[in-house]
DNA sequence: CGCGCCGCTCAGGAAGCTCCCAGGAAGTTC
DNA sequence: GAACTTCCTGGGAGCTTCCTGAGCGGCGCG
């Protein structure tokens, strides 16, 4: 993958008041090649986007000082096409942020899952044409996934997956071959609050399992005592 | 897509005294190729002319210091050509902008669909020759919808919508196969001052189901907990 | 080599949520 | 005012998510 290389280039700032929110985020981020700068507060914002001159950035739009929106709207020209990434609370009235998928922003409610935030960003440096890797396609071996249609073939032939199974099989894709412990599979795939029986990852793994190796070789793995992995098997 | 190459040259001049519109629709432009000036009274807008030279002008019609007729007829021979569009109150007088559709100019009301800005926008680019993209046409399958005659047809049997149905099935149409959130839906095809209950795209999606899938195999497929999405049965 | 423990698998099922659609009220147009 | 469009509401169906518990199997230890 030629990935790193070209993203190393691609600067996110991320805004938000909430210190471990900040940091889940950024190690999230840095982990994925981009280069994180942060801020707290509206302020600091405006002045980092002059620093640090980032290609997207993550908003928070309950901010200690000024709104979101209000942080947005100050940059002005001087934002110049940088897409947006609200970050929103669940109960944030549906108005407020209505007409952002418009103008090339979005928006995550919290809690979202750092899997869905990773996708929704990689979305939007796609159509901005930022990042050069366009495909929206994930593959491995004949199993295939496609994140603008979401569709999932192996072999050719669809398989019907519900949300939650499409967002583990998309993490296990995007990671191939490494083993994936059961804590990252939770942190990626569910949201960061997350506070249920970790039991439900097996279970989803098993729905998958029935769906995805129905149709062919085992690729979904257990590595006792660590986690899973997808690969071919041994042999 | 060529569109980015191809319009990257094309200059839209916005101007409107609020600042969330100004924003608003800016960002949509921009995002859609379009390099944007703005202008946020009479003034300004005279100036911006000159010395942004745009294609095509975007003119509200309640300026604070005049009307947007009165920039446009000080534009005079300055104007050369640079079609118009202007944005006015529900309420303007019918006879006030009687007219304007023959000069090539037109006007759309406010609020507005962003989406119905923009093809109102692409299709006096069409007319006035500067788009090198002619087709007012979209087709999916055996279903086909003509921007120009707003005429829809499935296996070339007609099919009467109303404008919001319309709206719907073309940005269905513009996005085949890509799973659209609702997010995404509501935002394109509702005025970006929408505040009502979300629930009401599905009562649209059901309005169209009945008459565009009524015809034929369903192309309008639920994809749960996500959005919708324009595409062929699965076998 | 056999036994027991621990971790994993998976079916069954409850609870909650999403989605569909019919019916109707309010607003708009002619 | 009639016809039409838009939007809201509510009930119900069906799906998804998550939990639980029984059973299996690998692995370590005796």
């Amino acid at each position: 993958m030629s990935e790193l290389a070209e993203q190393e280039e691609l600067r996110i700032l991320v805004v938000d008041d909430e210190p471990n929110i900040l940091d889940v985020i950024s190690m999230a981020l840095r982990f994925q090649g981009f280069k994180v700068g942060t801020a707290a507060n509206g302020r600091e914002a405006l002045a980092a986007v002059r620093s640090f001159q980032p290609h997207l950035m993550l908003l928070d739009i309950m901010l200690p000082d000024m709104e979101g929106f209000e942080v947005a709207r100050r940059l002005g020209a001087e934002r110049a096409g940088i897409p947006i990434v609200f970050l929103t609370a669940r109960d944030t009235t549906e108005d407020k942020v209505r007409g952002l998928t418009m103008g090339g922003d979005d928006y995550v409610t919290k809690p979202f899952s750092l899997e869905e935030l990773v996708a929704r960003i990689r979305a939007i440096l796609r159509r901005a044409g930022l990042s050069e890797e366009v495909s929206s396609r994930l593959a491995f071996d004949n199993l295939e996934l496609d994140d603008d249609t979401r569709e999932v073939t192996r072999g050719g032939r669809h398989i019907e997956l519900t949300d939650t199974e499409y967002r583990l099989l998309r993490y296990l894709m995007s990671n191939p071959r490494r083993v994936l412990t059961r804590a990252q599979l939770l942190d990626h795939v569910w949201s960061y609050d997350f506070g249920g029986d970790a039991r439900v990852l097996e279970t989803y793994i098993s729905y998958l399992r029935k769906k995805v190796d129905g149709e062919g070789p085992p690729l979904i793995h257990t590595v006792r005592g660590v986690g899973y992995s997808l690969r071919l098997p041994r042999s």
